[in-house]
DNA sequence: CTCGACATTGGACTGCGTCCAATCTAGAGG
DNA sequence: CCTCTAGATTGGACGCAGTCCAATGTCGAG
């Protein structure tokens, strides 16, 4: 995988300080996460990210498909470097989401049948237990 | 379809006047709703449901899968009396969330191949663009 | 080096959803 | 029909995600 100002490069998105900080925090922490995760890492080392800035640079690139938003129900939103598409299992005791590979491995891998529509992404979210929470007996008691 | 109050028994709930009123409103509607619009038609009868209520009662309906919560992404949650098992198309351009049939029509209609998870719910978020934005050629400009 | 287009920033604001403890009520049992 | 209790409702306020705007800073082409 190419650095973080590659991605912007070949995404022809202009290589900005703040872009290359987020790429870099996300792909560090990896996995799906919220904008205040994403905000953390720099906030502690000493360089506060703008709400602002991080929200309008995250819409930049997830615009450019460099990142992607990572469906998982209604409430904070998550967002992931975009690489092998997947879905997500959203455990219904301990709320962790969990990678779903997808068979397909591109997108769309699924059509819908409405006449007329454009798809250009399917995504599913599974719920129910995680490995975890399935094989510990009692999830919440 | 049976009513409210017998929907409400029928899953071992307690028949009580915010529910049935809440049931009545969503069903009137039709459709995926956030919770504003189901508060919405009660407030202007004059009786405005109390947020605290409204969200207490949707998710003890929601637990009893008498609703369900409609992926859509994040942000407002939008709910939808259960009824036949279907998926949902976002439209890139307007926003607009259609309902996309689902070829299986019953829970869950996808497996995941994830070792040791139990599935019990799959919804497939499907981006695009919705039949009227696909044909109507410039989507936003 | 210069310049224009585009990105960043701060600060405040909107609005969803949650929490808690007091009060009320559905519905079972007598 | 009356009583009783578990469970539902309520009000009010809080926390937090995400957005908006206009001024300023910076990338990168020429």
């Amino acid at each position: 995988m190419i650095d973080a100002s590659g991605r912007l490069r070949a995404a022809r998105l202009r290589v900005t300080r703040r872009r290359v900080t987020i790429l870099d925090a996300l792909t560090a922490l990896g996995g799906h996460r919220t904008a205040d995760e994403i905000a953390a890492a720099p906030a502690a080392a000493g360089s506060p990210l703008p709400r602002a800035s991080l929200y309008h640079a995250l819409a930049a690139m997830a615009d450019a498909s460099i990142l992607l938003v990572a469906d998982a129900g209604p409430g904070t939103a998550r967002f992931e470097i975009a690489g092998e598409w997947h879905h997500h299992l959203v455990c219904r005791s301990c709320g962790s989401i969990s990678d779903v590979p997808c068979a397909a491995g591109v997108r769309p891998c699924l059509e819908a049948n409405l006449p007329g529509a454009v798809i250009d992404e399917a995504q599913v979210v599974f719920r129910g237990l995680c490995p975890a929470c399935a094989a510990g007996v009692a999830p919440a008691s």
